[in-house]
DNA sequence: TACCAGGGCCTTT
DNA sequence: AAAGGCCATGGT
């Protein structure tokens, strides 16, 4: 199930047929890997991607891109929305694991999203020791502080360069404690090109994350998610305390080998599952 | 090595 | 009502 070459022009957007079984909203958009996506009323998402405002709806097995183009679904959508990976495919693989099967089969309309570097990095040192619905709210504050109107209320992510320009003090509305610094440093490091993205695509996995590791408040773990969520790095494994039961739990053997190349996908089964079953843990 | 730093939302007691 | 924990990391 390749949605690329299904999705078709409608009246209203853009339509991918029949994916609804390998995307629900609420398990991709709410799922702790993304932090700027926000349920409507009515069921469905709005949020802000490389820019450019969205709004997504299920029409039945289909998902309705609202109000964008072709030339947007090259651009942005095919790839944020990780269209080109065969989730059937995927999940099948998975099921062999018995761990992992149950874990699909709560949420099979997980997808991994490949978030833009420079607000993955961003939005994961906000995250560290944090809960998901306040790390959304200071991302929020952070876009409508920093970022440029895109209407509807909604924000562009700021550039590291308007970052870059911003005190500590100008950061205080954001709520985020030490975190602050933190980006301030991130944020002067991007603007310089001392870390850009393209130099960290560049580089194997374990020199990615080296580089990364070079920003104030990006350790091991944020490197992982940034290297994941943002590079498309499927090995990358981030171990927060939720997969630190899991792997304590279910898996006191570690993960299958087999399972290593893609470990960062099965991943975010896995800590979703979790986070839906604490009586587990 | 151990502890603490901003802050606040959610869960458990 | 109060306490504890949270998609951690850096500084002391």
């Amino acid at each position: 199930m390749i949605a690329t070459d299904d999705v078709r022009q409608v009246a209203h957007g853009l339509l991918l047929p029949s994916i609804a079984p390998c995307f629900d909203l609420a398990q991709t958009l709410d799922c702790g890997q993304a932090f700027r996506w926000a349920a409507q009323p009515d069921g469905s998402y709005r949020g802000v991607v490389m820019g450019q405002k969205l709004s997504l709806v299920r029409l039945g097995a289909d998902i309705l891109l609202q109000d964008t183009t072709l030339a947007d679904y090259d651009r942005v959508w095919r790839r944020y929305f990780d269209l080109d990976r065969d989730y059937a495919a995927l999940k099948t693989g998975f099921s062999a694991d018995p761990v992992l099967q149950e874990a699909i089969t709560y949420a099979p309309g997980i997808r991994v999203l490949w978030q833009e570097p420079w607000e993955t990095v961003c939005t994961f040192i906000i995250s560290a020791n944090n809960n998901i619905p306040r790390i959304k709210g200071i991302v929020e504050r952070l876009a409508a502080l920093l970022g440029e109107p895109l209407g509807d209320g909604l924000f562009a992510f700021p550039t590291p360069q308007r970052l870059a320009e911003a005190t500590p003090e100008d950061l205080a509305p954001l709520r985020c404690g030490y975190r602050a610094a933190f980006l301030l440093d991130a944020a002067t490091k991007f603007a310089s090109g001392q870390v850009t993205a393209p130099a960290v695509a560049a580089l194997p996995t374990p020199q990615a994350a080296a580089l990364l590791m070079s920003i104030k408040g990006v350790g091991p773990k944020v490197a992982d998610c940034t290297l994941l969520f943002g590079f498309g790095r499927a090995e990358c494994f981030p171990m927060d305390t939720w997969m630190k039961k899991v792997m304590a739990v279910l898996y006191p053997g570690g993960l299958p080998q087999k399972l290593l190349p893609v470990a960062g996908l099965a991943q975010q089964y896995l800590f979703h599952y979790a986070r839906n079953h604490k009586e587990l843990f």
